[in-house]
DNA sequence: ATATTTCCGTAATAAGTATTACGGATTCGG
DNA sequence: CCGAATCCGTAATACTTATTACGGAAATAT
């Protein structure tokens, strides 16, 4: 098989699984429905993914290279716009489809394997990521950067993410991450002002 | 049937229930599992709760009355030392095995009832709750009561909630408790003084 | 005490699912 | 262009589970 038509396979094997996981949840997505809807065979399925859990942390191997992807944009400069930045994409991030669909489905590994995994390339991406940036604006403080790390992204994302995940709300849009993202680095900066 | 009897095998019910959520996760809690486990039988799981998600759902419901009991108590004076004593239970329940269990049993259902039930019996009772201490405590300001309470609880809890119920990290100790509920409530204060 | 309801223990039912197997079609390297 | 590998579509396997059914025991009411 080329390449290139390997890889668009994997990517429609990815999109229903990811539609089945929002839809049918992780017990509800069946191996089967999953190669009817990507248009791929069961067989396939297992030959590249091994097996059931196997395929979705793949997806979750392949979610850690987006979460990457979204760090590294805006690495410039180390002020308050670009933690803005970075907060805004990352909310949207943590709270799209996709995040919350891999979320649910750690929350029904009864044995955490999954959890562990999202949070190998999620939380533990992020924090120092963040906690850098943050230690770069503020300076020297008696609090670390990685305290105040937490401590912003807890402002960013609040109660978002789980409400998300058990799902009593929608996606926040454009707009509200943005003001979140403004709001939570204001609150930071004036509980811990720079050189201070 | 005595009530008395009654009352206590429904309470070994949810004891099953709740052991088995956390050990097998809701799609491994098997009503059959659960009737061994809980000295009852198949049919009278069905006759009183139903059928699956009902008996899960008279759990949430369950758990609405404990959250109620946490409110209620230390409902006296209106200061910051009684918002870190609710902040410091609350944090202790959101974060305990019950809590988290259930809060695993929404992410598994696609549907959302269970979560919507969950929220209600939660969320929507914190709230209110939380916001009028915080309005009586910081006076008027220009943010309203409700916003302040979403920040309170955002510094409270942080990413705690959804790292629990994913599995990567174990419930905190009572002393991590009344830190960070002393933490949030001063950072709250601080950024937000009374008679501002 | 006895008739009636309720419950336990177990089995039966019916449906679904992860995983394996296989024939025929398609693709790839030479 | 041809043989080998890979893939699709489908079916078969083996197993699990929600839900229903039933006979006998325990409790309840009269």
């Amino acid at each position: 098989m080329r390449a290139e038509t390997r890889i668009r396979r994997q990517a429609q094997i990815e999109d229903a699984a990811y539609a089945l996981l929002e839809e049918k949840g992780y017990a509800g997505a069946t191996m089967q429905a999953l190669a009817r809807r990507a248009g791929a065979s069961i067989e396939t399925l297992y030959n590249w993914y091994g097996d059931k859990p196997g395929l979705f942390r793949a997806l979750i191997a392949r979610n850690a290279e987006t979460v990457q992807e979204v760090l590294d944009q805006r690495a410039g400069a180390a002020d308050a716009a670009a933690l803005v930045a970075v907060g805004e994409r990352l909310l949207a991030l943590l709270t799209g489809p996709r995040a919350v669909a891999l979320n649910r489905a750690a929350a029904a590994d009864a044995e955490g394997t999954l959890g562990l995994a999202l949070a190998q390339g999620g939380r533990d991406i992020v924090m120092p990521h963040v906690a850098t940036l943050i230690g770069a604006i503020t300076g020297a403080h008696g609090e670390t950067p990685d305290r105040l790390a937490e401590l912003w992204l807890a402002l960013l994302v609040g109660d978002l993410q789980i409400r998300r995940v058990i799902g009593t709300i929608a996606a926040p849009d454009a707009n509200t991450c943005r003001q979140r993202a403004e709001t939570a680095t204001d609150h930071l900066l004036r509980l811990y002002p720079p050189q201070g």
